[in-house]
DNA sequence: TTTGTGTTTTAGGCTAGCCTAATGCCCTGT
DNA sequence: ACAGGGCATTAGGCTAGCCTAAAACACAAA
């Protein structure tokens, strides 16, 4: 039928993709993504939110619980991973090949992906050789739509006494960020845990180095690591 | 009074700055831009022209003489040039740091533009050494809002004898830049005008190489030449 | 001077996305 | 078992930007 040719996926609009994208990043520990926790990450009203959440549905983005929340289709994950892909490797250029500093390229590459077509991305890709991860340490979807998964335990949670290796920091504050840099608690980074206070108190770990740092919970909290124990 | 404070230049959307962009170069020879040649350039109908035109002007980026046309005030002349300037350093960048044709830049910094940050154009534009003139050999402004103003004599009405530089080519279709580069009828080529036939007919060139090339009028009124008698 | 033609503008309508206010649903705590 | 609180949804409205159809204008030609 002639008339019943169109678009394979009709683009979609800024708005639909920082939708997906928060659904995705909501609903990464599985179980459903809330209104109101859309509503805050994308600061918009809740209304707005069961608004889009109806018109993403009939579009087979997502799915809808009326009064529980919403998950990815697979169509809608592919989307949100594509723009994280987008946004995870604009990152990776702006700080590599322009001299960004990881603090500020989160808000520049929260609009360029948006705009970025498929082939720009993936010639920055490839002129990056391939990253894997962005320079906060997250995991890069490859062009194909897979991610990597890992195990990581915070900082603040993490055993006194265990090796790790800082993997993601998970913040885009730029004050955060510089802060962090300054102490060296860029990804990477081999750490020792030496004593951690009570009552939510700090952790207190040693740097390969041999310095050591006071790291508060909020920010341990942010600082996801793996164990390397036997290393 | 508190309650005057208001944002120096509340950001423009995309909109506007295509109008003001096709604004621009539709009075780049002076004069006014009609309400019908934006709606062309712009691919939209004329009533919308005639909307957004009554908004820019209340904002005082235009001057709008009804039922005569529009010009650019100097704040809308800026705002022109600034978008004029993205466009091309974006343009500069993606053909000579990512390998992009330059038939296929033109799409793609058209996006783009709108969502670059001031930060990243500059800092594209230190990697590439401050390029005064984009991949079509088209000025790029100052960073300053200035921009350089050439005469120049189309290809197809240079007189016969003439030795001439290629120095802009005026045309954005992919498939005709494609055409020209394959006949090295790039910025920088110098020409010497051997004959052009009667009729508007095709004007016939010697290249540098010794190698001629025979370019019908279309083509012909798209590049624009210096002339360069003496050297 | 009047008429005709083409362009511009006005009138009225639509969608995407946002908002606030009002209502409806779920679930917990008594 | 149900009352209340909190969250979600519906109702109704707004702006930007687009559209088509109708009206207004300018100007040239008769």
């Amino acid at each position: 039928m002639n008339a019943a040719i169109r678009s394979p996926q009709p683009p979609l609009t800024r708005s639909v993709e920082d939708y997906l994208k928060s659904v995705f990043h909501l609903t990464s520990q599985g179980g459903f993504a809330t209104t109101s926790d859309i509503a805050e990450m994308l600061e918009v009203a809740p209304p707005s939110v069961s608004g889009m959440m109806k018109r993403l549905s009939e579009t087979g983005l997502i799915e809808h619980v009326p009064y529980r929340g919403v998950q990815l289709t697979p169509q809608g994950r592919r989307a949100a991973l594509q723009m994280i892909r987008r946004h995870r490797i604009l990152e990776s250029y702006l700080t590599s090949k322009l001299g960004f500093d990881w603090g500020d390229v989160h808000i520049e590459a929260e609009r360029l992906e948006h705009a970025a077509s498929e082939k720009l991305i993936e010639r920055m890709a490839d002129a990056l050789g391939e990253p894997r991860y962005d320079p906060h340490g997250a995991p890069i979807p490859t062009a194909a739509g897979e991610i990597e998964e890992a195990e990581l335990v915070t900082l603040a949670e993490a055993g006194v006494g265990t090796s790790l290796i800082l993997q993601e920091v998970g913040d885009e504050n730029p004050a955060r960020l510089h802060y962090l840099a300054e102490q060296s608690l860029t990804p990477g980074m081999r750490l020792t845990v030496i004593d951690r206070q009570p009552f939510n108190g700090p952790t207190i770990v040693r740097l390969s180095d041999g310095t050591t740092r006071v790291v508060g919970q909020e920010l341990g909290l942010l600082l996801f690591c793996r164990e390397t124990d036997g290393e």
